[in-house]
DNA sequence: TGTACATCAGTGAACGCGCGTTCACTGATGTAC
DNA sequence: TGTACATCAGTGAACGCGCGTTCACTGATGTAC
């Protein structure tokens, strides 16, 4: 039980401890900077040490990837929580929809390794509902999503025969944005301009949905 | 004047030929297959002579980049191409916007390592007129996008006030779908599937807008 | 018209680098008797 | 309670690979006289 003298043997957390590792270099520089031997040294342990955690490199960048998305839904759920109340439930989901698009940008924008990395390694939408890409409040960005437009409708604020695959929708357009200003041609925007292009993008959907 | 019993020396156009070497290693894999080694090879030169073209790597994958957004500029000028005039001006501005946007997700779709080397190269959206990146029209895909916004506002289908920037908003939405179904979480989209979100996309900008 | 010469697009060899992955191993831990 | 032993998380060394870039060079070309 006592961890006194041990410098590598045992070490306790190895496949959490790579994984935090990962998940820094991803912050750093993205997907492509998520290397496994890095890991290991950031972990002070021997290279192929990892493989007794992770069945090779993409193991890895997809645990961390889906860590990754779950910071997101956190930025998410943080702008759900910070629109206040106002009584109009049409009103509110509208609110709602926007918060969910502006916690994306806003995590974007201040997390662009982790974006990347959550959102641009090749996936499948059938795992957007896994508990791994879950945030703190236990949804995944995905849900949080579907969860507004349900909301929406709900309100009578979107047509009920719309809703089916407005996730893809919604979601497209804030994640351009957020490809374009941090890895596209939208690179030199100013913080000013991406402001006000987010509000009015949010802005677009909630009226084109 | 003769190219008779010349292999390598004076080799007439090796700027063009590793640019097009380029352009197929990016059709093959996107940005991170554009290897200046690689493209040498292709040439059948050796590898250091690449230099006499290119400062290095990225100086010619900027120029492969630019190469890339001209083709999608094409696809996008087929989709103008392709829509019948229907005599109102209006209508006509509309399916305009749809083309470009449909123009510009078909490219997504059959070629997305020239998509993703068009446009997540990190650049500056003071450069999206350059000539480089003009199609065989003689437009950017920029330019064509803002195009197809301006004869909206003249055809009066969209309010002047939302004219200024409106290209980042349009632009946006169809390039996140396109990133997300190439290199992210929609992945596994059908085509069928693919096809619905796009055309329920670009309605939704042109409704938003 | 012939020739000396500058230019400069290419060569050949090498540099330092770091990666992912596999091999046979070791030795601390926890368990079964 | 003590001990033999299986487990398995770690080590150390090595593999093959390919990259971008720099160096000093060569020799075909076109031009100036």
């Amino acid at each position: 039980m006592s961890t006194v003298g041990r410098q590598t043997y045992r070490h306790g957390d190895l496949r959490e401890t790579l994984l935090s590792a990962g998940l820094e270099m991803a912050r750093e520089g993205g997907p492509d900077a998520v290397v496994l031997r890095e890991a290991t040294r950031r972990a002070g342990v021997s290279p192929n040490a990892a493989y007794r955690h992770f069945a090779d490199r993409r193991a890895l960048l997809l645990a961390v990837s889906a860590t990754a998305q779950g910071l997101a839904a956190n930025s998410m759920e943080a702008a759900i929580a910070a629109i206040p109340t106002s009584g109009d439930p049409k009103v509110d989901a509208r609110e709602g929809l926007r918060a969910v698009g502006l916690g994306y940008l806003a995590f974007a924008r201040t997390e662009p390794g982790l974006f990347r990395t959550a959102f641009s390694v090749p996936d499948d939408l059938s795992n957007a509902e896994s508990p791994a890409k879950a945030g703190s409040g236990g949804r995944t960005p995905f849900q949080l999503l579907a969860g507004v437009l349900d909301r929406l409708v709900e309100a009578g604020a979107m047509p009920r025969e719309r809703r089916a695959g407005a996730e893809l929708l919604a979601w497209s357009s804030v994640h351009g944005l957020g490809m374009l200003m941090i890895d596209g041609p939208l690179r030199g925007l100013t913080e000013d301009m991406i402001e006000d292009a987010s509000a009015r993008l949010v802005d677009m959907v909630a009226r084109g949905l």
